[in-house]
DNA sequence: TTTTATACTGTATAAATATATAGTATTTTT
DNA sequence: AAAAATACTATATATTTATACAGTATAAAA
């Protein structure tokens, strides 16, 4: 899959907040609101752009006629779970996925890409213990706190991300 | 909950498949088309009865604005989330059921029977946050050091349980 | 260097859509 | 027997919405 930019996975983001919570899809105009455009066209060309890298489908001459692709079965969608460890591999390689779970995806607020299991006690002041499971959404978007899956050159953990200028600030949880 | 005429579980059934197919809800129009009205407001007249009833949701002003409100548990996986208050009640009754959600039994050794919603941060210290759900099972056999759902006469908390003699001794996960 | 993609503002409009109103007829409830 | 709910047709319209066209500007790819 194509790398969305940063302004498409909002868009995208958009998109599924808004089935999660209203139940369907937004309208360009509701889009630009969201997210501060001032066209309608601003929302417009982004869907374009999603649609072109097969992310989403558009249903022409229908109002809200946005459906979000290769999203699993809506109800009780099956997710693979990764290992820590595992996970420093590019792709979600089969070798690497321990099991399937089936979730029901009410339970998040974003579309779930995968679970990774928790390895060692790095989290544990925040509630995350050894072998827990946490929901992974695949994104370029964040804000300033959030807590992210970090891959250095020989590292993957949890960490929360700050952009400061131009740098990234990674903070981990543990003193 | 009432019960719904035939017109009206076709209608409801439109709007289930049109999600199912398309990934959002009908207009009134494509309502008609499917079931042989002529008229939009045959749809509109469902519509509002459904909402009477409580089954749908119509978002008004915005177009394909409707949502199902109380998703059918048709699969077997589905769960009743129940606040730690309202579980001071004998039963499940219906009021007290916040919400379904679809669990993958695998998840869990044991049988889930439902989902309480931990109020309060008396378990912060095990890693349980307020607003965490925490999967119930029913049961009479426990070991010494479980953690279980325990109801006094006027409270209902999580307390480890141990067996003394031939008393029962409930322990705190706070200090 | 030219093209292509990204990222918008601004304006306009045909078509889609919700929704009200006016009827008629049948069934169910009170 | 009267009232209320159900089940529509038919028409009308304000508003919502998709969507095209015309620009401007920047960054990335060919």
């Amino acid at each position: 899959m194509k790398d969305l930019t940063a302004q498409q996975s909002k868009v995208l983001n958009c998109i599924e907040e808004s089935i999660n919570k209203t139940g369907f899809p937004p309208t360009r105009a509701e889009i630009c609101q969201k997210l501060g455009f001032k066209s309608p066209n601003a929302a417009e060309s982004h869907l374009r752009a999603l649609e072109k890298k097969n992310i989403i489908s558009i249903a022409g001459g229908s109002s809200r006629g946005i459906s979000i692709k290769s999203k699993k079965s809506s109800s009780g969608g099956s997710v693979p779970v990764i290992g820590l460890v595992a996970a420093g591999s590019a792709t979600l390689a089969s070798e690497n996925i321990e099991r399937e779970i089936n979730v029901d995806p009410s339970l998040f607020s974003r579309n779930v890409d995968y679970f990774l299991k928790v390895k060692g006690l790095s989290m544990i002041e925040d509630g995350i213990y050894e072998d827990d499971l946490v929901a992974i959404h695949k994104t370029n978007d964040f804000k300033n706190g959030d807590l992210a899956v970090v891959r250095t050159e020989d590292d993957v953990t949890l960490k929360y991300i700050f952009k400061e200028n131009h740098k990234l600030l990674l903070k981990p949880a543990n003193k």
